[in-house]
DNA sequence: TTATATTTGTTGCAATTGCAACAAGTTTTT
DNA sequence: AAAAACTTGTTGCAATTGCAACAAATATAA
């Protein structure tokens, strides 16, 4: 059973006793308003409880790169992210964030908290679980040409659907971003990939012909 | 204090029985033997003891990537790693390597280990490095240019120095697989940072110039 | 110490890519 | 509903890159 949130299997009430024990804060961003400009030095973690954000970073060429894309659940946080690094998370819509001081979690509860071990265990498979997502992204970003770089990521998208049918998570400008790649190149090679049989689109419905 | 290893702080003979209770497994591998052949449906983690290994993988074009250097200390399995793909363990010195069940490190232990939560805190800081380690590596493949690829990795390795001179863990064959490029580009890049004054080259030793 | 294998260094050439620029289509804001 | 902002689609061109191939230098094995 996968852990979705850090408070998996854990009593409504109980939560709420255990937030006022980790002196956790929530707060509310409007879309496009930045909810941490330096990610460095931040010694929360920030649980993404409704809503959406992107975790960014702009080089010093003014090239966009999306670091990873957050929703509901999501944490983030110094011990999550590249340290020492100019990243910031932006809220892609309206979003509630819930910010808990790292050290609460890891430390074992002075006060005794029966559901420490719980969360500490849930914190685990979200960590192992986000390995596995930045495991994902270096197998897409470490294909050579843009070609394989699409496919492997369209591959990873209709992996869900029988009919391997996706709608993108993204605008296409947002989308060469993600893989790091010139938008018009991207353009021109997903009209290459169409025209050569590997994929139908419907402006963001994608279907992978081929295996 | 950073952890280094997933039994730190633990004493020695604590660490004996645990292993009986993980039911750990212990094995050695000569150089350039597979240790893992193919990293999905292991339910375990392997931990390297002694020795250094990559981590790869080769696609379907037979480029190979290497994934992830590992050393002493480092943990490696199903959960920290890319599911379904073929990923490979291959020892590049004479290693010795623990396995143990993953459900033993995750679970509290029913005969009442009393250090099991120091070990599940320090799985939990070896995963957080892994994860800043993996974005270090995003970061530096989400770069456009075989030119930025490389500064921005030096840039990782001259940190660590105040003259900014570092040895690459690398052969310079290993280098280009591990930044998913060509490596006779790589090479004639390399020389153009020389002739751009950026770097200085002596073998595998590197002294970067600029900033 | 020879033989063998691997790594480094180089080059021409073709293919891919990034860049710049602009038009057309959408969406959002006023 | 009009204006403004953003997204999509397209192209020529120059720069970068991958590929193939080979020689020289090192390292490893016999």
């Amino acid at each position: 059973m996968e852990v979705k949130s850090i408070f998996d299997g854990i009593d409504e009430n109980d939560i709420k006793k255990m937030l006022v024990c980790f002196e956790a804060r929530a707060r509310i961003f409007k879309k496009d308003r930045t909810i941490v400009s330096n990610i460095i030095n931040i010694k929360m973690i920030g649980i993404i409880i409704s809503g959406t954000a992107n975790m960014e970073r702009y080089d010093y060429n003014g090239n966009r790169s999306i670091i990873e894309k957050l929703e509901k659940n999501s944490v983030f946080g110094e011990v999550f992210s590249r340290l020492g690094s100019d990243i910031s998370v932006i809220a892609t819509s309206d979003c509630e964030v819930l910010f808990i001081e790292y050290e609460h979690l890891i430390k074992r509860c002075k006060k005794g908290c029966i559901y420490h071990s719980i969360l500490t265990n849930n914190v685990l498979q979200l960590l192992s679980k986000k390995i596995i997502d930045l495991n994902k992204r270096l197998e897409v970003l470490s294909k050579r040409t843009i070609r394989e770089k699409l496919l492997s990521y369209f591959e990873l998208l209709a992996n869900d659907n029988p009919k391997r049918k996706f709608t993108l998570p993204f605008t296409y400008t947002d989308l060469a971003d993600y893989l790091s790649i010139d938008r018009s190149a991207m353009m021109r090679e997903i009209k290459n990939l169409k025209d050569d049989g590997f994929i139908e689109t419907n402006g963001r419905k994608i279907t992978l012909k081929s295996y």
